[in-house]
This record gives C-alpha cells, sequence and structure tokens, in this order.
DNA sequence: ATACTACCTAAAGCTAACTTTAGGTCAAGA
DNA sequence: TCTTGACCTAAAGTTAGCTTTAGGTAGTAT
C-alpha cells in the first residue's frame, strides 16, 4: 500500500495528475482510510495501462471507455482486446513514421557537419536530388518518400 | 510554383495551417504575386523540415529559432547541427519507450486472447508476474523493466 | 503549543497549436 | 450578370490534459 506521494515518486508524476486520473475513474479499486488515497499494486498496474495507453496515442475518455469495459467483466474481453490490437497496429505505424524522421534528422546532421566542413552549402545542394554519397542518399530518399 | 491549396493537398495539412506557418515566418522566400502566395521547391522542402522537427517533439518557438539561425547563414551552422544531433537523440529515445510500449500492448492482446480461450484471468493472474510462456514473459518483463 | 508536512476538495486557470469566424478581393464559367 | 470557388486578413475561439489556487484536515516533530 503506498499513499499518492510514494506513487508520484515512483512514477515521477505530480500529485494532481494522480488525483486527475482518479478523479477520471482510473483506480476502480482505490481504497480510502478516512479521506486519503491508499494505492496497491491494482493501482500501479492500472497506471502501467494508462501510460501505456497513452503513449499509444489513446485520449483520456477512452481509457474511461477501457476501463468502463473493465468493470462490466469477461463479456468485453473481446472489446478491449480488439482495442489492444488497434493500439498494437497504431505504435507500429507510429513507430514507422518516427523511423522517417529521423532518417532526415541523420540526412540533415551530414549536411551541416560537410556545410561546417566547406564553408557553404553550395557542393551539397550540386550533388541534391540523387547524386548524394550512397548512405545519404537512402536517408534522403527514405525522408523524401 | 504552387497555390497554398495545392499545397495544401499534397502535404494533406489545412490551408489554415500554411497560413499560420507563414504567419510565424516559416517560408523565408515565399513569394506573392498580388496577394497570393506561391510556394516553390523550396517552401515544400521547409514544410517537410517543420514536420520533422514537429515529429521529433519541437515546439514551434524552437522550430522559429531555428529559421532565425538560417536567415543569419553560414556562421550558424555549427547551431543548426547540434539542434539536428539533439534531435536525433530525442527521436531515437522517443522510439525505444514506444517499443516499451509495445511489448506492453503485446502482452495485453495476449491477455485477453488467452482471458477470451479461458472465459476469465484466473489461469493467467496464477502466471503472473514470473510463471508467464517464455515469449510473453519477456513481453511483460520489458514492459515493467 | 505550534509549526511543518502530507494529505484533501472544488473550481478556475493555463498553454500550445491550431481553427474558425467575419468580412473582403478577384477571376472564370453558365 | 451572377455566382461559385480559391484566395486573403485579423482576431477570437477551441481543446485536451493537466495544474494551480484557495481553503481546509490530520498527524508528527520541536
Amino acid at each position: 500500500m503506498y499513499t499518492i506521494g510514494q506513487v508520484s515518486a515512483m512514477f515521477d508524476l505530480p500529485v494532481s495528475t494522480l488525483r486527475y486520473y482518479d478523479k477520471e475513474g482510473f483506480f476502480l479499486n482505490l481504497k480510502r482510510k478516512g479521506n486519503i488515497r491508499y494505492f496497491s499494486d491494482n493501482e500501479l498496474e492500472a497506471l502501467r495501462i494508462i501510460e501505456c495507453l497513452k503513449k499509444s496515442g489513446l485520449e483520456i475518455k477512452e481509457i474511461n471507455q477501457f476501463f468502463q469495459w473493465v468493470v462490466e467483466g469477461s463479456s468485453t474481453y473481446e472489446k478491449r482486446k480488439e482495442l489492444f490490437e488497434t493500439r498494437k497496429t497504431a505504435v507500429e505505424n507510429e513507430i514507422k513514421k518516427l523511423e522517417k524522421t529521423l532518417s532526415l534528422l541523420k540526412f540533415k546532421c551530414w549536411y551541416y557537419d560537410t556545410a561546417m566542413k566547406d564553408g557553404n552549402e553550395d557542393g551539397i545542394n550540386a550533388m541534391l536530388p540523387d547524386k548524394l554519397p550512397t548512405e545519404i542518399q537512402k536517408l534522403y530518399d527514405m525522408a523524401h518518400e
């Protein structure tokens, strides 16, 4: 059993955020003694799921929906599974996009590295769009589809 | 040369967003005929950079700073290079985080798949936290650090 | 006894990155 | 001619996801 301050430290989240999640109804079995919240491993796992779903691009409203389904019990296993499948695909796509972003960033690192050596961008621009060194060309092409 | 509507279609961005970027000063060489904006390949490349920097987690203000540096010329090559290096690292870290997220999502897919077969979560819960099937255990461990 | 800290609530406030609104110009097609 | 559609500006409005504020309780250290 942990107090809100302990959980805040463990997850590096502001206390106010944890209270906000609680108000949203994300801690289905949160217990109180007097007025004070006590978090169990159940809540910590809920928090991991919240952070995971958030990171996957889900909105708070939809996370709400998920916990609603949890309350409804085993009849919603399929809906919950589909939610996670959808999120999985979304994150896979997001990773791909970030890899494309990364290509452009790497290209630009090379670009400015070269510009610094040359003192100008003329040499580079003469190589654009398809006379770049092989590895750099790959990055450039990936970034420009 | 492209009109704002054509660029909007090409990049799948609202016209209002392009005007907003222009007002921010992101199109350094944008030309107008009468009152109407005409985008050249220069502006399309600027847009690619904007989208890249945004995706890397940079705020609009800081993208502004970047274009400021471009205006200042070759004396800011180093600053610009450092910016891209920093963004590269940030995106690499982001991808790692998303891969962790992905592990939890994959675990949850298995979790609900199994729950559906079993009709309940009891069997799974009996395997937690360290008696899961090997591949699933890997996902679980990765998601729980 | 008092000061300090961690906890609490309800409700107002904040911020970034757009988006919408209201009002207007201009050129081309029916 | 008229009306449709693409363009324009300035300024107000939107939204999610918190965060801050104001005011209060409760237990423990000095």
